[in-house]
DNA sequence: ACCCAGGATGGTG
DNA sequence: CACCATCATGGG
């Protein structure tokens, strides 16, 4: 498709904020993006895009993806000026997106999240994708997608292990009990019809599923951007920077994105 | 040799 | 309810 220009869209920002960990970078601004079974490479020179795909494609799967009907801007613009912390948060990942994820994606990602590393949770996932997923093509090489709950159904917690998965594999190995067969469509059928506390709630009653993942599965998974996860780093920006505690009913509707903001920032910044 | 990383679980007071 | 040890593993 041709070039389109596309404003509060930064690529290597959404690639390194800890949301996602299956874009692979080929050079500077350029990236493989893969999900669903599908796979694009996405490039950037300043507010220009081009997108490996058609336009067609482009308008009816990978808009949404990217989150580009959002208006960033607007969110930013609402934040108080007063708060210097958020405000440099927002003006740092000025090009931040909370993408529309695959549910399932997300479920893996995250259990495998917890107590580890931004590093080590990406090649954990690629790692589970290069043994267990489908392959799919890119114009620059072949990659491999998550593993649906069906390809997994014969590994065992040694198997998940052996990929570097730690104590978590066993985690990983009743989940995929749970979700095969009809699991996770039905989950996905129940989810769709809750509102976040109800849909929040049903998926910490999965193995391994705590607060805190629940709670990034509702805002990367679900597009719930009322979530608003805190892992060790919100902490210690709640902590530090909001001793009085974060103005949660200011940022009703947006707390999801603006702890995106955070997060980036308190990693990456500096 | 400790401490930390996008924490969850099971046990105890 | 709150607190606490434990869970793999790689990197500082």
């Amino acid at each position: 498709m041709e070039p389109i220009f596309i404003e509060h869209f930064n690529l290597r920002q959404i690639a390194d904020s800890g949301q996602c960990f299956l874009w692979q970078q080929l050079a500077e601004n350029r990236y493989a993006v893969r999900t669903q079974g599908r796979c694009i490479v996405a490039a950037q020179e300043g507010e220009q895009f081009t997108f490996s795909c058609t336009q067609d494609e482009f308008e009816t799967f990978w808009r949404a993806y990217f989150d580009l009907d959002e208006d960033y801007g607007a969110i930013k613009a609402g934040i108080d000026p007063a708060d210097a912390y958020l405000t440099a948060a927002a003006a740092y990942g000025s090009g931040m997106r909370v993408l529309r994820q695959d549910l399932w994606e997300v479920m893996i990602s995250f259990l495998i999240s917890q107590n580890n590393n931004v590093k080590r949770i990406g090649s954990s996932v690629r790692g589970l994708c290069e043994a267990y997923g489908r392959a799919c093509e890119s114009p620059e090489g072949t990659y491999h997608n998550i593993p649906e709950p069906d390809d997994l159904a014969d590994a065992t917690a040694a198997d998940f292990a052996a990929l570097g998965l730690g104590y978590r594999a066993r985690y990983l190995e009743s989940l995929v009990r749970e979700m095969r067969g009809d699991g996770l469509p039905r989950l996905r059928e129940q989810l769709a019809a809750m509102a976040d506390d109800e849909a929040h709630a049903r998926l910490m009653e999965l193995t391994g599923i705590g607060r805190k993942v629940a709670d990034c599965i509702c805002l990367y998974g679900l597009h719930r951007t009322d979530r608003f996860p805190v892992d060790t780093h919100i902490r210690q920006i709640l902590d530090t920077h909001y001793p009085e505690g974060f103005p949660f009913a200011r940022y009703q509707g947006s707390l999801g994105i603006l702890q995106q903001y955070l997060f980036y920032y308190k990693l990456t910044a500096k």
